[in-house]
DNA sequence: CTGAAAGCGCTTACAG
DNA sequence: CTGAAAGCGCTTACAG
């Protein structure tokens, strides 16, 4: 079957190429082309399967309907679904999205923003690695429709949709607490990113509550490139004296899964000596041993919300303001933090 | 920073387009253009960070340096890891990934490979539904580059790069058979899928090299779109007399979530009353209580065989007979089948 | 060594 | 009601 073009279309029925382009699009009405042409068109489009090249539509109309979606990672569970949101509102839309990981590479974040910019995206969903105040700065300048996602620059004003950390790990502290325990640590990366300070925060913040005096020492950082081994090593010590902890705050999934697979290693029984807890989760957190008690972040209305926002930009409708949306977490109450 | 574009390049430098063009393309050696004029060029284009509109560059050139991935959904682990791997590789190659799920839609995948077409995809990974024969029939008449992955057509002549599913469970089922365990159940999906029905074939053949009478009710098979109540129901007939089983095998990694699911809901005691074992797996399985048994599915070799066979079929130095390859898959062994 | 010109396949004012 | 023509921003034979 040989592709045609608007053309070939033109050519066989004898009429313009504008004709058919604007019968295609729906514009035949509005620009009175007679039923009959219509109609012939529009079968014979059919017919032949006719199918626009979106480059040079694009070109034209300089604009691509593809929205370009920067995150940090893929194969991350928690971006994987929130991509699946995304692409679905974004199909039904009429959109297609391209996507791709920065691996928390701030530099390499900023190519693909480039990148995406060079391929004519008409917006882009952004969870940043927080470390391009400029790029996005520089997007806002030049009114380049774009939202923040899960992570986003406290002090720029842009479009974002985040989830409440702070309260986050505050309600997860707090349920500890409420439960007895008393020598909390917390294990977190290293400072970078501004969602993971909100979550030292509200671990803070719960203490405080509860008028626990904070133990530095409690508190575990590791870095991403080699967080496995320094979370087994930040457990070994976490669960020794003279401050041996009762209860484990974990920051992230990877991390709760890192650091329960040491603390099994170990023979410690969760919850019974200590009790955990997880920022965010992986599948089967319901099913491991125990089942962990978790805060769970709501992918799908990030995934949608943000779309909803860049269409509005898109569109050109959106309001002046900027919008910042701070979705609620949910805390679900699983066995990791023994009975309440 | 006003965008910059060729034209104004070649204006402010008193030289033509093509000139421009032909240095950035880094075909000035090649055209014999003096180092003098690459040079200014490559600074003006570098001082006001000129980036070429890939749009217009792809339809002048007929690619798009863009590939299309179709798998059946982002959100699934499983893919969504297959995606990161061949988004690494396909940037390393200066290409960019457009993704979209059918969600084992046969009309949709179809629409979305037309989607793709469209855009000037220069090639598509797909993991077909493995209901549009016609479809993939017609994009390797027309000898448009594509690659499928997971699961492919037996009886048509592509490329493709999937896993030993067969092999898969057959393994699974012949470990639990050499534990001792006799009246072994198999949850799986409805027929309709290759890949679903050699992994019957596999466990049916482990069964009968070990002497087995196949017994058609330890058979279980759910539709994908209720999976959840109708597993818990399986489940619920395969733990009854007469036909009880010890063990259970798990055609998918949600399949095997749900299935423990309810097993602890029953408090029926895995591994001693029944033994599980899943193929593939999600992240928390060696975690779970207890943890499970599963074959594991090479994602980076299924995202890296396929971009590197795409990539040899865009450039047309493929050889000119199909490729398929089959990945051989692992079992990891953990404590759901009991001790060896 | 370099440039004028055609072409990629569309869209869209403008004219009649 | 419909068409000729310019334009989107590139690339690339071709000519000199």
């Amino acid at each position: 079957m040989k592709r045609v073009f608007l053309k070939d279309i033109a050519k066989d029925l004898n009429v313009s190429k504008t004709t058919v382009s604007l019968v295609l699009n729906n514009k035949g009405d509005e620009n009175k082309i007679s039923q009959d042409t219509q109609q012939k068109i529009i079968a014979y489009a059919k017919e032949h399967s006719y199918v626009p090249n979106q480059l040079a539509r694009g070109l034209s109309r300089g604009k691509s309907e593809t929205i370009g979606l920067v995150i940090p990672n893929i194969s991350d569970i928690f971006y994987a679904r929130i991509a699946g949101f995304i692409e679905r509102k974004a199909k039904k839309l009429g959109y297609t999205v391209i996507f791709s990981s920065s691996y928390e590479d701030p530099k390499k974040e900023g190519e693909l923003i480039q990148s995406m910019l060079n391929r004519q995206v008409d917006g882009l969903i952004i969870a940043s690695t927080q470390q391009n105040r400029e790029e996005i700065q520089s997007l806002k300048a030049n009114d380049f429709p774009f939202v923040l996602i899960d992570r986003h620059y406290p002090d720029n004003e842009t479009d974002y949709v985040i989830v409440d950390n702070f309260e986050g790990t505050k309600k997860a502290t707090a349920h500890l607490l409420s439960l007895g325990r008393r020598k909390i640590g917390f294990v977190t990366l290293k400072p970078g990113l501004e969602v993971i300070r909100q979550r030292l925060l509200g671990y803070q913040k719960a203490l405080e509550i509860f008028g626990i005096e904070p133990i530095d020492e409690l508190i575990h950082e590791v870095s991403r490139e080699n967080y496995e081994e320094e979370t087994v090593n930040g457990i070994k010590q976490l669960v020794q004296f003279p401050n041996a902890v009762d209860a484990l705050v974990f920051a992230t999934h990877y991390l709760t899964a890192a650091g329960l697979r040491e603390l099994k290693r170990l023979n410690i029984k969760v919850p019974q000596e200590v009790a955990i807890v997880s920022f965010d989760e992986l599948e089967a957190f319901d099913l491991t041993d125990p089942a962990i008690t978790a805060v769970t972040q709501p992918a799908a209305d990030i995934g949608n919300v943000a779309v909803d926002i860049l269409m509005d930009k898109i569109k050109g409708d959106a309001p002046l303001t900027q919008m910042g949306r701070v979705l609620n977490i949910e805390l679900a109450i699983r066995r990791s933090c023994g009975s309440v």
